[in-house]
DNA sequence: TGGGGTCCT
DNA sequence: AGGACCC
């Protein structure tokens, strides 16, 4: 993106960092308003994850154990916040927005309640914009941010010059459009700065010391009858600047809340670095312009791990090295989680002291590595070049874990497995298929329904932490397997694709890791990793429709062929698996095996696990009516041999419980309350046997593994309403 | 202390 | 495969 002189105005990057005010209680109390004015806290087992600032405001904090919340503010509301669908789903949405406004897409994500903006391009083009002749037809009236994307008043001239006289200025947010964009007062500064606006005077600072080449005059003089913009600052550059930016972050603000209802804390200033400490200086709502000459003792103020970057560990030899080694160390004997260490609280060190009393030199010895030490020193003086990264619509990786007080042995280890991979292929679904195509009148019916993976991971991954380990924090041990193909099947249910992998690979796995997997767990973790891109993901990041790209061989012109028809052949190759599923499903849940076998010999073939004896897959998906309510109601039952417990006929742990065994008695009931809703199903334990994972069918006496329940019950709906007809 | 993520080695 | 960092 370029325009006429650009280049000279190209100098200082100008970064914004939005930040969503206690991000999970303010989507929690978008869902629910009637939140809005209790105190609301936001749990994960036993911790509040966040609450809102009622709820802080009555000495609730984040991170605090729910039992001490508890006491603080005994009419905390509180909501769990442990499936992180909602979340994730609000934070893709408000990211999606704000990246509409931003050039070049230069929108960074970090976590899901913060965002870094490079906004360069847009406040140099407007900058450029006002030094242009056109500075008075840039300028239109105050208008409401409603009608701000689309003013049509630009024509009154005589409004025009009114607006330019009372100090009106117009942000365009197009480089095409002059019509898009915002009004803005340059009488007025929104938000705050630091150092304090009052205390702030413009005359007597000095000439910024880190970054006096941009703040040359460049001969405008705006006009505007405010004493503040008169003074001569403001005709500095970088600080006209970054009060654009301020405006722009101000409108960007008022508009997530407008649009979306949430409120957003920002900070505005020359780095990555900066903007993020900047923002956190006012907070619910509220933004702040770091003001460049204050840089140095802003940042000196801030104790060493406060730096984005530096982490527990780094701040811990920076304090070390500092303060001395620290007295008495561990105790003879001690695990290493007891070792004594410096803390941010009690030991806290500068950034100031750092700097003062660090050289390069030093800070080189002392970290593991060159790069380090530099990196560090940047920061120290405030300067920071690391870019805002466009960050991606594909994640580099999916994954979703649960926590447990105790989880032992590989039996209770296959029931919480089949539970997060299916959640997982759930995922998947929504974070690596393409969207819908739209259902406008104008477009023609596409040529399929199905949607496209934008990519494909290529690995399976199992992490577990073992109860106890000794390690002083996190401690995972993982392994990894290729990710079958099959489970990218797209109208196959995730219960049954759940099923296979953690059979497949999961089981494996689990294994592999020897005696931790058969011992006592803390956390279980389930992910898929190596994302390879498609066409259709290059395609939609780069906006353009993907029914086109794939409808023509011809729009993809250029040199990719190879890359093409890769994914060509990719789509093929899941589209026969999808078709095998199918008539898998039409022949009905008997399971012929032949066409399981078949599966395996199409998905598995580049496999290198292929584990435990071949079932047959009962979970198969097929399309029916929606008006219908299969299975509800529908009585399956549980069955256990005399000693209560489902015996692993096969050896191989995969439990499937013949309906004619006939020692077998049902120890639990199950009901089908909803179809949609696979987490509704209904289980009630009469026995409490953990270890029931088969159930027979009633119906037909198969045997049918519990995460293909579902899709069992709307096979003999489907059989049903057949003999109907 | 949760349930996620990123990149580097 | 693990470690450091981020929220």
């Amino acid at each position: 993106m370029a325009w006429p002189g650009m280049e000279k105005y190209q100098n200082e990057r100008i970064i914004i960092h939005l930040d969503y005010d206690c991000f999970y209680a303010s989507v929690v109390e978008n869902e629910r308003p009637g939140l809005r004015s209790l105190p609301l806290g936001i749990q994960q087992k036993n911790i509040l994850a966040t609450c809102n600032y009622v709820a802080r405001a009555q000495g609730v904090k984040k991170l605090q154990l729910v039992s001490e919340a508890k006491k603080t503010c005994p009419n905390l509301v509180i909501v769990n916040g442990e499936d992180l669908s909602r979340f994730r789903d609000a934070s893709k949405k408000l990211w999606l927005y704000v990246r509409e406004f931003i050039w070049e897409y230069k929108v960074e994500r970090l976590g899901f309640d913060e965002v870094f903006l490079d906004v360069t391009q847009m406040i140099d083009f407007n900058i450029a914009n006002l030094n242009l002749a056109d500075f008075p037809a840039s300028v239109l009236p105050t208008c409401t941010l409603a009608s701000n994307l689309a003013c049509t008043n630009a024509d009154d001239d005589k409004l025009v010059e009114e607006a330019a006289d009372q100090g009106i200025g117009f942000f365009r947010l197009s480089l095409t459009d002059p019509k898009r964009g915002f009004s803005f007062s340059w009488g007025k500064l929104p938000g705050h700065t630091y150092p304090l606006n009052d205390a702030l005077d413009l005359r007597v600072l000095p000439e910024s010391d880190h970054s006096s080449q941009s703040l040359e005059d460049d001969g405008l003089d705006c006009k505007v009858h405010n004493d503040f913009h008169q003074t001569k600052h403001t005709k500095h550059r970088l600080h006209r600047r970054l009060f654009l930016a301020a405006h722009f972050a101000d409108f960007l603000r008022n508009s997530v809340k407008e649009t979306y209802n949430y409120t957003v804390s920002a900070g505005i200033s020359t780095t990555k670095l900066t903007a993020k400490l900047a923002g956190s200086v006012n907070k619910p709502d509220k933004q702040t312009l770091l003001i460049p000459a204050a840089t140095q003792s802003f940042l000196d103020g801030h104790e060493i791990g406060k730096i984005p970057g530096v982490g527990f560990k780094t701040a811990q030899v920076l304090r070390e090295e500092l303060l001395g080694v620290v007295q008495g160390g561990a105790p003879e004997g001690s695990s290493v989680a007891e070792v004594a260490f410096y803390d941010k609280l009690t030991h806290p060190v500068t950034i100031h002291d750092i700097r003062r009393k660090l050289t390069l030199d030093r800070l080189s010895q002392v970290l593991d590595s060159k790069e380090q030490a530099r990196k560090l020193y940047g920061w120290l003086h405030g300067v920071d070049t690391t870019p805002v990264a466009q960050t991606s619509l594909i994640p580099t990786q999916i994954s979703i874990e649960d926590t447990f007080r105790s989880l032992k042995g590989t039996k209770q280890a296959e029931q919480v497995l089949i539970q997060l991979v299916t959640k997982l292929i759930t995922r998947m679904h929504i974070d690596l298929l393409s969207p819908l195509p739209t259902p406008t009148t104008s477009t023609p019916t596409p040529t399929t329904s199905l949607q496209r993976w934008l990519a494909c991971p290529r690995t399976f991954r199992l992490s577990l932490r073992p109860r106890d380990m000794t390690g002083p924090y996190s401690a995972r041990i993982s392994k990894s397997a290729p990710l079958p193909r099959y489970v990218f099947a797209r109208d196959s249910c995730a219960e049954a694709l759940a099923g296979r992998l953690v059979r497949d690979v999961g089981l494996p796995l689990l294994r592999k890791m020897g005696k931790v997997g058969e011992g006592e767990l803390q956390l279980v973790n389930v992910a898929v990793v190596n994302m390879e891109e498609s066409k259709a993901g290059e395609a939609v990041m780069a906006g353009v429709d993907i029914e086109k790209v794939f409808a023509g061989k011809k729009v993809t012109a250029e040199g990719s062929r190879n890359k093409n028809d890769e994914d060509m052949d990719w789509e093929k190759e899941v589209r026969e698996i999808e078709r095998v599923y199918k008539m898998l499903g039409e022949k009905g849940v008997e399971g012929d095996h032949k066409l399981a076998e078949e599966i395996d010999g199409i998905s598995n073939e580049e496999d290198t696990i292929v584990d435990g004896q071949n079932l047959g897959i009962v979970g198969v998906m097929k399309p029916i009516d929606n008006q219908i309510e299969p299975g509800i109601g529908e009585d399956l039952w549980v069955k256990a041999d005399d000693n209560g417990e489902l015996s692993d006929m096969d050896g191989n742990g995969t439990d499937i419980v013949p309906a004619e065994a006939p020692t077998l008695r049902p120890i639990a009931h199950l009901r089908t309350k909803s179809r949609l809703d696979f987490s509704e199903l209904e289980m009630e334990d009469e026995v409490g046997s953990p270890s029931a994972r088969g159930v027979v069918c009633p119906k037909c006496g198969m045997g049918v593994l519990l995460f293909a329940l579902e899709a069992h019950a709307r096979f003999h709906e489907m059989e049903r309403r057949e003999q109907e007809k």
